[in-house]
DNA sequence: GTAACTGCAAATCCTTTGCTATGGA
DNA sequence: TCCATAGCAAAGGATTTGCAGTTAC
């Protein structure tokens, strides 16, 4: 893959996000710096970057977030807020897990738990 | 909500499926019985469907699919022949397992798992 | 009778693609 | 130079929505 300076710049925003952003998002950030970047270039090097493993992504619904961590990980969304936490829990055990429960043999496994994140639950709880 | 032959129809061949259908699925299912049906109103009807909990549905990348069953399960998707199949495994088992992994107090899981199925491995393994 | 529901088509949202121009090696 | 990549705009697919006519109750 050829360098190019859109695909540097839109690897650095993903990565200096503290969210998982979607397409757009990272467009809008882009732009800052890079006035005349297209929408499609974004999405063009959203994937790529994905492809390479240098990024990788979550459904979120409809829609695609992509997320600055490569590794095997998992994710939590809070009820309240909506925000996206990545999780690491080591596959292994899941798997071990899932071993024992279920009918299938299972190579991977997809998470999604869902709950209030310590942020909102702040006063709350106690 | 108000009888309709419509969603009568709709509702049957769900549950009638062996398989996850997308909306179009369905409606060219019931197009065989209702020639005149539209696609809106198919959409209409499994969202007020799932409302109602007579159904369920799973995302699969960017469609929505619709699920028989709505009690609380999971799902395996086999890599080979791309069928999802519906998993039934304690919540509170994987819910004990995450207290200890996972630093949010988490309130519901949803597991999607990644595999070969039964009928694919047949004759491979052995 | 009247609100909810239908069919139809247009609109919406996110994403991809075709094309010509540009720029990295 | 040459081909991957950019920008732009148009197309794409799944889903929703607006509206006028129809139907359940």
């Amino acid at each position: 893959m050829r360098y190019s300076k859109q695909r540097e710049e839109i690897l650095k925003v993903v990565k200096s996000l503290n969210f998982h952003p979607m397409a757009d998002d990272v467009y809008k950030r882009v732009q800052r710096s890079m006035p005349h970047i297209s929408l499609g270039t974004v999405y063009r090097n959203l994937n790529a970057l994905v492809d390479q493993e240098e990024l990788s992504c979550v459904q979120d619904g409809k829609i695609v977030r992509y997320d600055w961590e490569t590794g095997p990980h998992h994710h939590f969304r809070c009820r309240k807020c909506g925000t996206l936490y990545n999780v690491e829990i080591a596959d292994e055990d899941i798997l071990k897990f899932l071993a024992e429960k279920c009918e299938f043999e299972v190579k991977e496994v997809d998470l999604e738990m869902t709950g209030i994140c310590g942020e909102c639950s702040n006063g709350t709880e106690e």
